[in-house]
RNA sequence: GGAGAGAUGGCAGAGUGGUCGAAUGCGCCGGACUCGAAAUCCGGUAUACAGUUUUACUGUAUCGAGGGUUCGAAUCCCUCUCUCUCCGCCA
């Protein structure tokens, strides 16, 4: 949500801002005679309210006079009345507040679709082979490492047995991620690296958090617009999280927070639900896109003067994790059309799949200044004791989809797959599976 | 799942229809005393929104959340959420 005072300042730099998103049927000026007319609207009530404290006041302890009920009557009818009209008007314009986009930054590059986006960073190159590479489900079918029939006898399509080594291989990336992201030295070393000596070393927090979300929590966090997208749990109020970042970001909901005990870090481990509703035929073959994943998910909350270079360290933390395992990748700044609704800027990690002949997205960083902290109320007192919003980073540490890369840049003639070095130790110190 | 108790400011804890945004204590901030500190004393110490004479003042709202009764609700009623105790069940 944006500061509407923000938007009552700057309504043109909005209403274009939301347009480049590809946002076409939010209208700033409709919005702001909204706001007016609540304006107006509240100032009588609270006249109102006023003026029925003013007489309250007056009968004190004592028994109030027939004339002061009824005049009290009079007061109470008029005050609901515009409180009932109050309300109609704050829903339109809540709603109406909610739908219009973050600003995004101006060195975000303006495009219409994800074709827009720009390629900033590659890392390696594509692998030659002396044979024709493989897909991952067809290595990891023979393998017997993926069961997908069975997966949909018990739950239907996009549900998969993951078993044997490569579960083992999926245990070993959680290891190495959390390991990396719980060692100061090593956060130390990727700060250095990407040239931002002033971001803090504090090491991330691991966290299991819950898997789902009250209606209402879905709601401040402000992803519950993608209603195709997540489960609800019948008979209840509650939906399963899509990501972490759906009961990590709302963790402090309602919260002022010290100034010293910024930044947080924390990198929550979660299975991920999604419908993938109006993906019908796409993806079906192996397990890039599944109704059913598990994800490691950073999240940051910075005080506002922090948060943007806190951003370019979650993005140089995927960088490093990603070079860690050796895929070649390209790092994308991504377009307008394509950062999200609650982004002033994003960045997407692809990597590639030989296999496919295709680059794939495997990580994504959203920063969201203060526009999250904003419904939520995650809010910091300032050492000097001003209260501000706070600002929220979250991004992607791994998901199932570098195992995909993993299988496919990896594989040999045969038909095994060579276990990128960082993992062995985790894998007993096998070289290939 | 059943029975009961409860939720008040940073914390503890009064308050059962009327000057209650809320006593008191602790904590925190400022001041006095002191060479300094402790102790003591004095003062201050919530958040959000709106308005204005816009670094300050005024108004409104907030006592878990939402709704209701009433001239008037922290206080009465209803619904929900959470916490605690006991029973049952379970990892």
């Amino acid at each position: 949500m944006l500061d509407i005072q923000f938007i009552r300042d700057n309504p043109e730099l909005v209403q274009r801002k939301t347009e480049e998103k590809g946002y076409k049927n939010i209208n700033i000026a409709e919005l702001l005679r909204l706001d007016e007319q609540r304006r107006g609207l509240l100032t009588e009530v609270e006249d109102l309210r006023a003026q029925r404290n003013i007489l309250t006041a007056e009968m004190k302890g004592q028994k109030p006079s027939p004339e002061q009920i009824e005049q009290g009557k009079k007061l109470r009818e008029r005050v609901t009345e515009g409180e009932t009209k109050l309300r109609e008007l704050d829903g339109q314009y809540w709603l109406a507040l909610k739908a219009v986009p973050n600003v995004s930054l101006d060195i975000v590059p303006v495009g219409a679709s994800e074709d827009e986006n720009v390629v900033i960073r590659t890392y390696g190159e594509k692998p030659e082979f002396d044979f024709t590479p493989k897909n991952h489900w067809e290595i990891a079918e023979a393998k017997g490492w993926l069961d997908k029939e069975r997966a949909a006898k018990i739950a239907g399509n996009r549900f998969v047995y993951l078993k044997g080594d490569l579960v083992l291989l999926e245990f070993a990336l959680w290891q190495h991620g959390l390991n990396t992201l719980t060692n100061p030295e090593k956060l130390r070393a990727i700060i250095t690296g990407a040239g931002l000596q002033n971001v803090s070393d504090k090491p991330f927090t691991p966290v299991l958090p819950p898997a789902m979300a009250r209606t209402e929590v879905y709601q401040a966090t402000g992803r519950l617009n993608k209603e195709e997208q997540t489960y609800k749990i019948e008979g209840e109020d509650l939906w399963l999280n899509a990501s972490a970042e759906h009961t990590l970001s709302p963790m402090y909901i309602d919260e002022i927070l010290p100034e010293v005990e910024l930044p947080i870090r924390l990198v929550g481990y979660t299975t991920a639900f999604r419908r993938e509703a109006g993906t019908y035929g796409k993806d079906t073959e192996g397990f890039l896109r599944l109704h059913q994943f598990n994800k490691l998910e950073m999240e940051s909350f910075t005080t506002a003067e922090t948060s943007f270079e806190e951003h370019l360290f979650l993005v140089a933390i995927q960088e490093h994790l990603m070079q860690t395992l050796g895929l070649h990748h390209q790092v994308l700044e991504k377009c307008t059309a394509d950062i999200g609704l609650p982004n002033v800027k994003g960045v997407d990690l692809n990597v590639w799949l030989p296999g496919q002949g295709q680059y794939r997205e495997t990580h994504t960083a959203d920063y969201i200044t203060d526009y999250q902290a904003r419904p939520m109320k995650t809010r910091v007192r300032r050492t000097d004791g001003t209260i501000e919003l706070v600002h929220t980073n979250d991004a992607t540490a791994f998901s199932q989809r570098p195992l995909i890369a993993i299988i496919e840049n990896f594989q040999t003639p045969e038909g095994d797959v060579i276990v990128p070095e960082v993992l062995r130790p985790y894998m007993g110190g096998r070289e290939r599976i």
